[in-house]
DNA sequence: GGAAACTACTTGCGAAATGCAAGTACAGAA
DNA sequence: TTCTGTACTTGCATTTCGCAAGTAGTTTCC
């Protein structure tokens, strides 16, 4: 009777984000997806932290596998494919710009747009509200 | 000349986090000083997902370097250290808590305490503010 | 006061993940 | 039909991880 492996180490809700995206390249897709516009493979290779392709693939399969991303081919051209976050993706919101605000405060080289991290501060509930209404189109 | 290694992978804030605490167990020794009364080595190695002893001392080294954790001696035994988050540290409170919420509204196995998550929903500022007076005694 | 236990690590080594370069597969353009 | 663009895959050297075992200072017990 094979025992079956435990999807993740614990119940606890940090660990099982770790699980999810606990490494140096995954949330920079998400990154991508969420505050720029890219949308390709070839779009989030290009980004400043140069990650390698191999990488790359394997990040965006384990991000589909956890249902964070979607992927969908390009109706213009059918050799291209599109990412996009799901509902579960988009819930990453708040995480996320609670990180660029911890990150924008520590990091003494940041380069966070001063008035984006100032918006952030006095109406948190707007830039949420704004950047889920931009990513539904 | 040596070039020097430049310290992070870009400007950007999600990047400088990642670079901070992007793994598997970073964050989950944070959420030990954070939300139980953990303070010690032997006591974040006894958690559920049970770090290598190895492992752990290497993140403690790394969050203590980022300036996130302080190490000092136990004043009633020589022999005892004790890790404490510092400003920078206190700081990762609303990431953490956001993370909490995520992971307790994806993950169908959560062990996360219903009424905690209630109350976070409804009073993010006042939980935030709960802990952060709790861990300053 | 000597032995055992406790606490916080360090070391060694096999396994897995990462990083880089190169190669592949398929569609559309020329 | 060849060439370019897009999205990967493969191979391989290097790095990091994970487990078990070992070490070095206290402190506790008899």
């Amino acid at each position: 009777m094979p025992k079956t492996k435990p999807t993740h180490r614990s119940a606890c809700p940090i660990s099982y984000a770790l699980d999810c995206f606990g490494d140096k390249w995954t949330l920079l897709v998400v990154r991508d997806l969420m505050f720029t516009d890219k949308r390709r493979y070839g779009e989030f290779l290009k980004s400043d932290e140069a990650v390698a392709t191999n990488i790359l693939a394997d990040r965006l399969a384990k991000l589909e596998n956890a249902g964070i991303i979607r992927k969908s081919v390009d109706p213009e051209s059918r050799v291209k494919n599109i990412y996009t976050l799901t509902e579960k993706g988009l819930d990453l919101v708040p995480v996320m710009l609670e990180l660029v605000a911890w990150g924008a405060k520590h990091d003494p080289q940041t380069g966070a747009p001063e008035a984006f991290i100032r918006r952030l501060k006095e109406d948190r509930a707007g830039v949420i509200e704004e950047i889920r209404k931009r990513l539904n189109e």
